[in-house]
DNA sequence: ACAAATTTTTAGATTTGTCTAAAATTAATT
DNA sequence: AATTAATTTTAGACAAATCTAAAAATTTGT
């Protein structure tokens, strides 16, 4: 698999969990910031190693064998996104560049011996889940911020948006994967919310909550 | 820089220090297992972007900026072999081929940290320096076991040959970087040592003795 | 349902890095 | 010094991955 091949299969697989239904053209090209000409390319040639299913016009969606291939290209990118908070002191802002890069070493030691290091992390520096190495894991019960009733609340486990611009704004804002947060009022003009979050009151607009998880209540 | 360039970039570096001359095509295509009409078109390549010096048929050399590049691939190729061996508990002879991989990735930030968390090695598992950021670094005093006279001796600190297949030999036989080694006898008729290695006495060929750097005496 | 708009695909060109085969240059040998 | 041998370069072709421009298919709107 060369490195495009890769980075198609990967976005393929993250257009494909938003909908049940197939993945457009456009949708690809538009993420990985191509063209539609070349999208169709490659599908092309995905296709024909058996990593797509491919009917022209009709979009595209991953084989079993491409499912487990972008698993692995996940796995590899959290895996590595953690160490580098964990062992190198990346904030988690900056993580996602590098990875980028390192999600393309090719060696099955390396990762293993990297999972065993890290403790056999189970979610990566965003609270989204690590794969193992069967391309297993459970999606954590969560829901965003924005979807709970006043006077309710949970532990902060995830951002939806991870944008290097949305996780600063949270660090200057003071909130972090682990802060308990809980819903004092919600706005009826715009939907902002006042919440407390570990003890102090703040208030965030609907945008803001509505891409921050918290653990779902029971 | 692509990771093609980079890779004559540092096959020239290694090739250039052996003599003073200038490097030959053949001698690149040989090396890398390629051709030397290939190398041709590369070096023209990296002249347009001046990191080599070259003339038509006269053999190439690397510019300054060709030079400062060649040590900031070694030093990242060095350090990620440190990683792999100090925290991923890879073996010597298994460190090679994924740091091919891993020395290409580009980010300041990584390298710079990954040196801090090894605590700044000095040199890499099979005793060769690392240059520092900016390219530099002192060749250790050494020599090679096969030059020295009967009754002397001193430790282990590097090998010339650091294929998989020389290391794990040493594996077999017990030799490790440290270990203290005495030249007790050299045979007349092949070179063959007799040697004393932390205590215990073995006899090694002249050409296992010429691939082993031990600390120069003073 | 049919024309208009959108999406997707094809056709042909480009860049990078490689190759083979042939030509040019340099080095070696007698 | 002239011929042979070795090395190096050119010329032309190819695969991967991309692009632009134009054609084909699908979807949308009235």
């Amino acid at each position: 698999m060369t490195r495009s091949e890769e980075n198609y299969i990967k976005t393929i697989f993250h257009l494909g969990r938003k909908g049940t239904q197939e993945v457009a053209t456009n949708a690809i090209a538009e993420l990985m910031e191509t063209k539609p000409s070349s999208v169709t390319d490659m599908i092309k040639r995905l296709s024909e190693k058996d990593l797509v299913n491919y009917k022209r016009y009709q979009g595209v969606s991953l084989t079993d064998l491409g499912n487990k291939t972008a698993l692995n290209i996940i796995r590899k990118h959290r895996l590595w996104e953690v160490f580098l908070v964990e062992k190198l002191d990346f904030s988690w802002d900056e993580v996602h560049e590098v990875a980028e890069q390192l999600e393309h070493i090719k060696s099955d030691k390396l990762i293993d011996s990297l999972d065993r290091l890290l403790a056999f992390p189970k979610f990566d520096p965003h609270g989204d889940p690590i794969p193992d190495k069967n391309g297993g894991f459970k999606e954590r019960d969560r829901e965003l911020l924005s979807e709970v009733p006043v006077n309710t609340g949970g532990v902060c486990v995830g951002v939806k948006d991870s944008s290097a611009t949305f996780l600063k704004f949270l660090d200057k804002n003071g909130i972090a994967l682990g802060n308990r947060i809980k819903v004092i009022e919600i706005e009826e003009f715009d939907g902002s919310l006042n919440i407390e979050i570990d003890g102090r009151k703040m208030q965030i607009s609907h945008v803001i909550a509505s891409n921050l998880y918290i653990k779902a209540r029971e």
